[in-house]
DNA sequence: CGCATCTTGCACCGATCGTTTCAACATGGA
DNA sequence: TCCATGTTGAAACGATCGGTGCAAGATGCG
């Protein structure tokens, strides 16, 4: 019945993940969290402390997970600050495009729901954004983008990838979602005012 | 203590859609709704039905009070798509900027909780989004802009609409948002792939 | 007035919420 | 082997969820 731990920390909290990706933070109730995990509240709380706090490590388990794709996107070197960006939403499409996966973005859904966590999870959420943000600069800058310009861009891609997350989660067509994206690379060009 | 309605029916309906916008469906709880409208609850349900129920009368309410905003913004003679594209945005930058009024857009916060809604709630959701779509896109045909451009600039008008709300959500600030819009603007001259 | 109609406040319903407790059990080290 | 440690299932906690029942009270009409 009992004795050592008879699952794997790590998939537990993938799929943990995946529940509050799904349902967004109100509506993953302890028992969808359950259900999806296959652990017993007993292991959850033993495991992963409070909802708040499984709903802290699902983030990190969020950011792990995806970081590497976008830093491997970001890092090579590239012609053009266009290509920054069209590298950056090419891995959001991706994401969204993997049936293994929930519609949308975990970060944006908790974004959009705010009210609904604690200060904790609402800092979390925010320095996340803002880190996306900061490295999209950096890359665009490295791209030979002026500061102006690649402030401005890393903020604008920053906000289609927020689009794309809402209009999938509306069930919008992948085209519809391509098509937003080619359009955001494509008015990289003519950035200055 | 009872006889005639002691209460307007539009102004509650107006506090419930305040409760809804700012906390979503799931977070929006009847006792909130209740301390929100100031009525009690055999006067909601006796009013408004059950929570589902309200929560659409508070969508078409939504759609009531910003539908002749939107609709005087996008009729005017435009000399081209892009300020179509600029009326349009104009529009929600200011609603965003009300401190009368929460954060964000309801419509975009109900689509990014799909899955807390029931199906008549999302028929709902996605009908109006789909309406929007629609009449901006009539409204760039007759700006001069091509089909397909109409088609496509609609689109991504809509997406910046949906990325502005989240944005929004998570606290940025008003020069952010206002950056975004611009940068969707100006993106408008030169849609022909 | 007398009565039907409607509205309101309040208590209450079963279900579900997040969380805790606890006894039963399996394991590793002494 | 025996015990300390750690894990598990199950039951239960108070709180809150959405929703209902009902009696008290106010109004309009005859």
């Amino acid at each position: 019945m009992a004795g050592r731990k008879q699952f794997d920390v790590d998939e537990a909290l993938r799929r943990a993940m995946h529940v509050f990706w799904r349902w967004g933070y109100s509506e993953a109730s302890i028992d969808r969290l359950t259900e999806g995990t296959g652990l017993g509240r007993s292991s959850l709380y033993g495991t992963f402390g409070d909802k708040s706090a499984l709903f802290r490590k699902s983030l990190e388990r969020y950011a792990q997970t995806y970081h590497p794709l976008y830093e491997q996107a970001l890092s090579g070197p590239h012609a053009n600050p266009s290509a920054v960006v069209a590298a950056y939403l090419t891995v959001t499409l991706n994401r969204i495009a993997d049936p293994a996966v929930p519609d949308g973005c975990l970060l944006t859904m908790s974004a959009a729901q705010f009210p609904a966590l604690d200060v904790d999870g609402q800092v979390m959420v925010r320095a996340m954004i803002d880190g996306l943000r900061a490295r999209l600069g950096q890359a665009l800058l490295a791209a030979g983008a002026g500061e102006r310009e690649a402030a401005e861009l890393a903020l604008c891609a920053v906000a289609t990838n927020k689009s794309l997350a809402v209009l999938s989660r509306a069930g919008f067509s992948s085209e519809d979602l391509a098509t937003v994206a080619s359009a955001a690379v494509r008015n990289c060009g003519d950035s200055h005012s």
